[in-house]
DNA sequence: AGCTAGCACTCTAACCAGGTGAGTGCTAGA
DNA sequence: TCTAGCACTCACCTGGTTAGAGTGCTAGCT
């Protein structure tokens, strides 16, 4: 149905449209594409493109522009990965040069994607990793509430309310004592562990009493994946022009609502390999049905064990997807290598080259 | 200069033109506003405060529209705090209830904030409290960086990374017992002198490796006010129309640009008895020359040693002062109290009503 | 069968009146 | 000191015209 110089319309179409922001009529495609063949016959290809549905036309006697279909087919079949300039590589290496700590890198990779790319950046926070517990702290809040947090050996700090009977600070001293002797030094898995097994040999009254803490350590050591993300790049969303206009309005509300980025991002898991696009109205989160996410797991998922976490970019339809795709992979290999040679305690001066 | 009449007439255009968005003229006004003169009369008036810097017209026959100078007086002679609505006290009440640690207190507060006034809200990280020492844990980072991380009994967690020479897992665990008995059930203050003081009794080489650690404790004891803000509302700038239009691209980029909202919130140190309006260029920070902030110190000074913080919306300078000035104050005196309340220990349950 | 040239048609965007009305400044009079 | 009246200004709306880009279709060419 759609012979090569359909596709290659197509390609053209969704090129030219992404750069001028219009829509894109049958002669300047010859022109600006060197297609050997006249303005009629690129009409009827557009013609029958539009009718499978990948064209559409804003009003009868204007060019075509791409329909999310349209772009879902160039992004599978047609983008060849742009490899990114030497100013980009540069950019990346330099950007986290220096960069210490779990906070700083995804801080700095925020920035970086969003800079790189011009679009809004979302970084999702890595799982934790899978280090053993150094230190856990116990402090009493207003009324039954207890405030867990958990410390890693790699700095990481995690903290979470739990909800459970009152108890004096005597209590809380003793019950602290418990935690840390039982729990630190231990890996996160075995640690809650451990302390289930300790829980068991109370009486039920000290068992209810300590549940819930013990099931906040289990639940912090459990997550795979973290819920925090950070968001960079906010400010592109007004300084690129009429291009997100009506994006902004539902892409703040999203930026606010964290929990509608972290769904935005977990879908990604999806293709481990490389990098995963959402077009459109792909996206099940309706008021961003005008909005593209490209976005990819960082994690190196061969140490996997501690879980995955994606970072990616949210820009409008039409966007230049193979630069995009191109940055954000970059980004994530980069960044992924980065993190591990981290916590492998190494230190990470320089970066060769990507290979593709 | 300035009769009674000409104050009136100022106060009624700012009232209307913060309502209509649009100038006003001098026959809307007589009418809107019950002046028992004729138009002509209001003409004369408004051309002397036009000539005065008060107010100022779009072009020649259009109607007047204040000037940063005409709100300045407005806000400073005209505006009669408006009581809050029942609503609004309501709204406020119940919106903290239940809130657990200062996290959950600062973040609530900050939609709250930008949703009773419909601006982007602001809100500082209360200074931590000057309450003791519970433990602090060091954890080695790449190369000579050391993450040094302190919680008070309030379960505040503070962070800082020092950099300093190597060592390795076995010095970091004698430095981590170390510095704990030293600090931990201290007042900040108190640990600082202390550990300066131990520290003193060390070899010079010694002194050297610990120095930047205790530095790092004594900066994040030492801080009288937490760097730390919290933005809520950001949707608004897109929600309430034409309004912003202007102004998103320089207040997302001052969001951005944590320090930027950091320097608006903390001239309000100044008035301390209560709210503290900037108005269009009053800001030293011209990209945002056409809005206003209104912020109000919520930490009780009473209690003070503990620094303060600052809460606060900016909008554009067009905005209704009155309700919100009287809602910033309303809910800095709040959450003011309420934390106060729950440092305190206390469990805050009801709140009677504001007193003026 | 596929491509091209030509032509009539459609629709938007830009431009250019001209009219309308809100609002002003000024002057003369109460 | 205030008011009434009047001439003037200027944004804005309306409607009609034009220019141009782009299409679809048909007929002819390879």
């Amino acid at each position: 149905m759609l012979d090569d110089r359909k596709l290659e319309v197509l390609g053209a179409v969704v090129v030219d449209y992404v750069q001028s922001r219009e829509p894109v009529g049958s002669r300047a495609l010859v022109e600006r594409h060197h297609l050997d063949v006249s303005p009629a016959t690129i009409r009827n290809d557009m013609a029958v493109l539009e009718e499978e549905g990948y064209l559409t036309q804003p009003h009868t006697s204007a060019g075509r522009v791409p329909t999310d279909k349209g772009y879902r087919l160039f992004v599978d079949k047609l983008a060849s990965v742009k490899p990114l300039s030497v100013a980009e590589r540069r950019a990346i290496g330099s950007f986290m040069q220096g960069a210490v700590g779990v906070d700083d890198v995804v801080a700095r990779t925020a920035r970086l994607l969003a800079q790189l790319t011009h679009h809004v950046a979302i970084v999702q926070y890595p799982a934790p990793a899978p280090a053993e517990l150094r230190h856990i702290e116990l402090v009493r809040l207003a009324a039954g509430h207890l405030l867990v947090i958990v410390i890693r050996a790699t700095g990481e700090v995690d903290q979470r309310v739990a909800e459970c009977p009152d108890m004096d600070e005597a209590d809380v001293t003793v019950l602290r004592g418990w935690v840390n002797g039982a729990a630190v030094g231990l890996t996160p898995g075995r640690a809650v562990e451990e302390l289930r097994r300790l829980l068991a040999t109370l009486d039920p009254a000290g068992r209810r009493r300590l549940a819930p803490v013990v099931e906040s350590i289990a639940e912090m050591a459990g997550a795979s994946t973290s819920e925090r993300v950070v968001v960079g790049g906010v400010p592109n969303l007004a300084r690129f022009g009429v291009e997100y206009e009506a994006l902004i309005e539902p892409l703040l509300e999203a930026i606010e609502e964290q929990v509608v980025l972290l769904r935005l991002l977990g879908e990604s898991a999806r293709d481990n390999a490389g990098v995963y696009v959402r077009i459109g109205a792909e996206n099940e989160y309706t008021p961003l049905r005008e909005t593209s996410v490209v976005s990819s797991v960082y994690t190196p998922l061969a140490s996997s064990e501690g879980g995955y976490a994606s970072l990616g970019v949210v820009g409008p339809t039409r966007m230049d997807y193979p630069s995009t795709m191109a940055t954000v992979r970059a980004v994530a290999r980069y960044v992924g290598r980065f993190l591990g040679a981290q916590t492998a305690d190494l230190d990470v001066t320089c970066w060769g080259h990507d290979e593709h």
